[in-house]
DNA sequence: GCCGTAGTACTACAGGTGTAGTAGGCCGTC
DNA sequence: GACGGCCTACTACACCTGTAGTACTACGGC
């Protein structure tokens, strides 16, 4: 499990029509990608699902004449391996360091930072609970 | 500026030694990903490197008979580009909720859990001290 | 001065991606 | 029962990636 998804743009962007929305027609898929500015020809949406589908990423069942798609894989599992990426790349492995990173270097306002606070207080206490368990 | 770097693996491997030894002849490059099981013919090594330098990823100068490669990206501007793309496809933009989400869900362990708490101490008094100055 | 060797350039090919046209089947309508 | 439209399947093509072989060139040694 937790295979290198190695994704690229499009490919996202209809996996997450199909997260948000459970399932989509390929006109569905369609539409939401017009919706984005994302001008493609209907059957060229219809190529990228039937790719995706031959790699295992989504599946489709049959409701009368129109195929029904699906993700084959969970957002969670496509963010982990992204976020795998990053972290073993640039910070070892070490996904705490990339936290540092995220909070030392980059756009984490003072709100939010006194929420990080919060979470990690309530982190703490769990794994307290945890040993109780 | 900030391109969206949709980098492979093996590109990305090249420039972590780029960026590792700052300049490498196409050998050295060959070498180095021996040493990391990465068993590529010289060649393989010498075309994704030509490929990356008509892109515009690295550069070379001459030395003797060798190519002397140096990476025009730097570490800094791939691992930002990449970490924009995860916080953009699955958390809205928002870099504190993939903060929040790392802390949450996945394998921090208690002593990181800690040393982050400090981390955003330290914030947080840097903050005041920037209020001050 | 010739030859081997090292190093780059060129070429090749399979597989994936982005993009889309065309063909074929089916369903409802007139 | 034929026709039009909708939907999928098949085909096409350019470009990128991974992979590597072959060709060419130049330098150093004998």
């Amino acid at each position: 499990m937790s295979e290198s998804h190695q994704l690229s743009d499009l490919q996202l962007g209809l996996l997450r029509i199909l997260w948000d929305r459970g399932e989509a027609t390929a006109a569905d898929v369609h539409t939401a990608l017009l919706e984005q500015d994302r001008e493609l020809a209907p059957t060229t949406v219809s190529t990228m699902l039937s790719r995706l589908e031959k790699k295992g990423t989504v599946t489709h069942r049959v409701e009368g004449r129109q195929f029904i798609y699906r993700a084959l894989v969970s957002e969670e599992e496509v963010r982990r391996s992204m976020l795998s990426r990053v972290t073993d790349y640039f910070f070892g492995g070490d996904v705490s360091a990339l936290v540092s990173h995220l909070v030392e270097d980059r756009d984490v306002d003072p709100d939010d930072v006194a929420r990080l606070k919060q979470l990690l207080a309530q982190r703490s206490g769990e794994e307290e609970e945890d040993d109780d368990a």
